[in-house]
DNA sequence: AATTTGACCATAA
DNA sequence: GTTATGGCCAAAT
């Protein structure tokens, strides 16, 4: 392909799967994407997600201790809190259930 | 070009 | 629970 695109991996296009009311850490973005050691750049790929990318769920994304990220100096993470419950995704100080959130992946093969 | 910074994860003490 | 270290890459300065 002859796009001078950004050299971010095909990171959004597993956000992008991630369902409402779901939750992924990074380091299973990376791991989907076929990247379990560049968790890092999956967080900083969405920080660069620009206002066009609004089908790329990273709210959706946080770290693996269920908590949302606090990547900017503000109150910025609260917002993201406030967009997944939103979607139904409750919050226990400050703190998602991974173990009933968490994103189990693309579910191929599994029946239930 | 080199240095610093950044939305992380896993291990060890 | 916290603190410290190693891994990995891209953007900004």
């Amino acid at each position: 392909m002859t796009d001078k695109s950004s050299g971010w991996q095909g990171f959004y296009a597993v956000v992008v799967q991630i369902p409402a009311g779901r939750v992924a850490t990074y380091g299973q973005i990376a791991r989907l994407a076929g990247f379990p050691q560049h968790a890092r750049q999956v967080g900083y790929a969405l920080a660069a997600l620009p206002e066009s990318r609004t089908d790329v769920p990273w709210q959706r994304v946080i770290n693996s201790k269920g908590e949302v990220s606090p990547r900017a100096r503000s109150g910025m993470h609260h917002f993201q809190q406030s967009l997944l419950e939103a979607e139904g995704v409750s919050f226990v100080n400050e703190r998602v259930d991974l173990k009933t959130y968490l994103w189990e992946g693309t579910e191929s093969g599994a029946d239930g």
